[in-house]
DNA sequence: GCCGTTTTCGGCCCGACTGTTTTCAGTCG
């Protein structure tokens, strides 16, 4: 675990406490975003702590006081309060919270009344009937309770964007086919496009709501109904996954698709902003605030803006912010950026043929290229120390290199690069000597093996591979798995600045699997200067469709044409890979 | 605990649904 996971979860441990402990909600709260600054910010706050103890707490959200726990964490590996808090409870107290549908005010209870200190006796006490003397504590309740539990003890974890989006159009699809449904989206972390989820919202616009949710609570693969109400319900279906959906009137379109995308964080920046020019933001528009406390939308009040998001945004005095940019990142504070879109990738330079472990011949993946519109391919098939991928000897490389020149004269209106995909060893090495590597047309050096190097050397073994004049792209440079394993934490922002000086590009690997770099180390890549290659490594037909989940995780760094060499005219390209 | 184009003190987003209640607390997003 890098120091700011470890941070953010100490962050997260200690608000949960404090909330299990009665203590004040404002101080949860600001406690829950110093955790989520520490999982947002790039830099090794441990480190930064270390060398400019300052820095900490000019970040935002950090003030004085976690400044001072992060720097002493840094200094000494423990965090006092965090220690001092969680004595004071059962050492498996916060794993109940846990559970859906328990908040803290109900696990205090069950803890203080109810002597439950963990999962294993919450489970013990359940079935025994104990907790139903505990005030609101009905059979009804104790069901739940019991249902969600098992659900927590064989859940998965959260689902890869790879997942949840084709589930989410599908699901769309059906929707927007009923009766009187308008407008049907998929809204949430799925709409913001973020790598992982933990359930996917869905959102239509009809004047009449009670059928549609009907058809959606009895959809042939739900699993369990949640809640079913006339306007929103929520389903989990047979494959774990928690759907929920809303439904609203058209005329409020913009404005719930706006609140049902998010993320909370960007929602509560809107409304502080509204607040400060005397209106009031909701899922039904934004109104003049009057200073009653009636909702607005219930005493008849005509909003000044709800149809359309980009009405909202305007009369908030904003620019309408891509999905992929809300996630209170600073997207409000500076000029909208014109993002990276699946339109502007002119060409893939990341893939394997049957020469290592592809499933297609050369021919078949340049065909699919050109079929595409690509104006270029680049063929990069495994180097020899990757045997699992039927790596290529220099031997059969130098064969390869061959086959792939003449499939690239045979064919009109495409480039056709011969490359490779060359591993970096542990110790920063290439997988070819540069005698070999100098007769290829395209280099990606990529991670493979020891993936669980120190941070040091793995600083040290990327930036070797940086330095070698042949390499062109570094290959999802950190090797993570989602929900796999984490992967290398070299110290990005060296890395960076060596590549922007070099002229190295940095890859977003498209595979959702991947999706490596991830959004914010694109934007601190970005921001040191470097240039992005957005590439879906596909090794099949079917794997260039993965190209929209590298441009959305570019989105949402920020990425622009600009910085993407898959999107640069063909000379420019060629010429910066000449150089 | 954090923050400042009203504020260095006094605020801190908003609504739907459930289950247990006779008017609402808790949870969720």
């Amino acid at each position: 675990m890098s120091s700011n996971a470890d941070i953010a979860q100490k962050f997260h441990e200690m608000a949960n406490a404090l909330e299990l402990l009665g203590e004040n909600a404002f101080r949860v709260n600001a406690l829950r975003k110093v955790a989520r600054a520490a999982e947002d910010a790039t830099d090794d706050l441990a480190a930064v702590a270390r060398s400019d103890p300052k820095a900490i707490e000019s970040i935002d959200g950090i003030g004085a006081s976690s400044a001072r726990k992060i720097v002493e964490f840094a200094a000494t590996g423990h965090m006092a309060e965090h220690e001092a808090l969680l004595s004071k409870l059962p050492a498996g107290l916060l794993e109940v919270l846990r559970v859906p549908g328990l908040g803290p005010k109900t696990v205090k209870v069950m803890w203080e009344q109810g002597g439950v200190t963990d999962l294993a006796t919450l489970k013990a006490k359940l079935a025994s009937g104990e907790l139903a003397s505990l005030p609101r504590m009905g059979a009804k309740t104790l069901q739940n309770i019991a249902e969600n539990l098992a659900f927590l003890q064989t859940a998965n974890q959260r689902t890869r964007l790879g997942t949840a989006l084709p589930l989410a159009e599908a699901m769309i699809e059906r929707l927007a086919a009923l009766p009187g449904v308008v407008h049907a989206s998929f809204a949430g972390s799925v709409r913001r496009g973020r790598e992982t989820i933990g359930d996917v919202d869905l959102l239509v616009a009809t004047r009449h709501p009670e059928p549609v949710m009907s058809a959606f609570v009895g959809s042939v693969d739900v699993a369990q109904v949640i809640a079913h109400g006339s306007t929103k319900s929520s389903v989990r279906l047979q494959s774990g996954l928690q759907v929920d959906l809303r439904a609203v009137v058209p005329e409020c379109w913009g404005a719930a698709l706006l609140y049902f995308t998010g993320s909370k964080e960007h929602n509560v920046i809107l409304r502080e902003r509204a607040q400060k020019q005397r209106m009031r933001l909701n899922e039904y528009g934004l109104f003049p605030d009057d200073g009653d406390d009636t909702p607005p939308q219930e005493r008849g009040c005509k909003p000044v803006a709800a149809a359309t998001e980009a009405s909202i945004y305007k009369s908030l005095g904003l620019e309408w912010i891509p999905p992929e940019l809300r996630e209170a990142r600073g997207e409000c504070d500076r000029p909208v950026p014109t993002l990276i879109e699946v339109v502007n990738i002119r060409r893939e330079l990341h893939c394997h043929t049957t020469a290592s472990d592809g499933q297609c011949t050369i021919e078949q993946m340049v065909g699919e290229a050109k079929r595409r519109g690509f104006d270029c391919i680049a063929v990069t098939d495994h180097s020899r120390s990757s045997a699992q991928a039927n790596g290529l000897s220099i031997d059969r490389l130098l064969e390869h290199v061959a086959l792939v020149r003449a499939v690239a004269n045979q064919v009109s209106g495409i480039h056709v690069l011969a490359g490779s995909e060359v591993d970096i060893l542990a110790d920063g090495r290439l997988d070819y000597p540069d005698e070999v590597l100098a007769q290829l047309d395209w280099v990606v050096a990529s991670p493979h093996t020891a993936l669980r190097q120190d941070s040091e050397a793995a600083t040290e073994r990327l930036l070797k591979a940086i330095a070698n004049p042949h390499v062109c792209v570094i290959g999802h440079p950190s090797g993570r798995v989602l929900g796999g394993r984490p992967g290398l934490e070299p110290q990005w922002q060296q890395l960076f600045d060596a590549a922007a000086k070099a002229g190295v590009a940095m890859e977003i690997n498209a595979n959702p699997l991947r999706l490596d770099l991830p959004d914010q180390l694109v934007r601190a890549a970005i921001a040191a200067g470097c240039n992005l290659s957005i590439n879906t490594d596909a090794h099949g037909l079917d794997n260039f469709d993965l190209l929209r989940y590298g441009v959305i995780t570019g989105k949402r760094g920020g990425l622009t044409a600009v910085h993407c060499i898959n999107s640069w005219p063909w000379k420019q390209f060629d010429a910066w890979r000449k150089s």
